[in-house]
DNA sequence: TGCGTATATAGTGATACGCGTATACACTCA
DNA sequence: TGAGTGTATACGCGTATCACTATATACGCA
């Protein structure tokens, strides 16, 4: 895993996954998708974005293989393709609440 | 662990995580440290990109916490903050590896 | 086939990002 | 203090990204 040696390509890749999570609108129709498939209007409902950008989104997070779909008639159906998604996104929550903590130690309160 | 419920605010944040490991440069310094602590200078000869950017995108991964500095005389040592940079990044390998071995799968060869 | 609904895709303007150059800042040493 | 080296920052430019609106496509049904 994760050899030393990268090449080039192999990092743009890498990079373009990243920045599939990079925008807080992605994520939180990660975070919606967590508990089930649900389908582009249900999320629209949820996120409160436009639909034009919850699709545009949801095609990307397709594209970089987080969400899968699939057809139901005149829906569409999104779903988490699997758990590492969320591992990924854990990941980084509890460097977050680290840093928070290590944060208020310092201030000492707040 | 993350919690379904999260604020605009807390994803922001996540966000922000994320977009500092979407780029090419900044994966490949993280990836160059991963055997250990190295100075600006040392990271500008193995990843041939200009000073000024090897600096601007250190700078970038410690304020997101991915990377630790220590003056060193003239010198300024960056190192990996912890383990969980690269678990990131071997996640996303891993997810990659799977994909290519599927693909190659489905075309038959190549 | 025509209509209505769900989803995807232009087109556009504003903002953010990355790079290269030049310059400022930090530190050492004579 | 002044010269020299290592690191960080400012500026300008080209490109990418995002939100918004309008429009196109896909599908079900009468």
């Amino acid at each position: 895993m994760a050899q030393a040696k990268m090449t080039a390509e192999l990092l743009d890749l890498v990079a373009e996954r990243f920045k599939a999570l990079s925008d807080r609108g992605r994520l939180q129709l990660l975070q919606a998708l967590r508990l089930g498939p649900k389908t582009v209007t249900e999320l629209v409902q949820e996120t409160e974005m436009g639909q034009a950008n919850v699709s545009r989104h949801l095609t990307l997070l397709h594209s970089a293989g987080f969400v899968s779909r699939e057809r139901d008639g005149l829906f569409v159906r999104y779903e988490l393709a699997d758990k590492d998604v969320l591992k990924l996104c854990d990941l980084i929550c509890g460097r977050l609440e680290a840093e928070v903590s290590v944060r208020r130690k310092l201030v000492g309160g707040r």
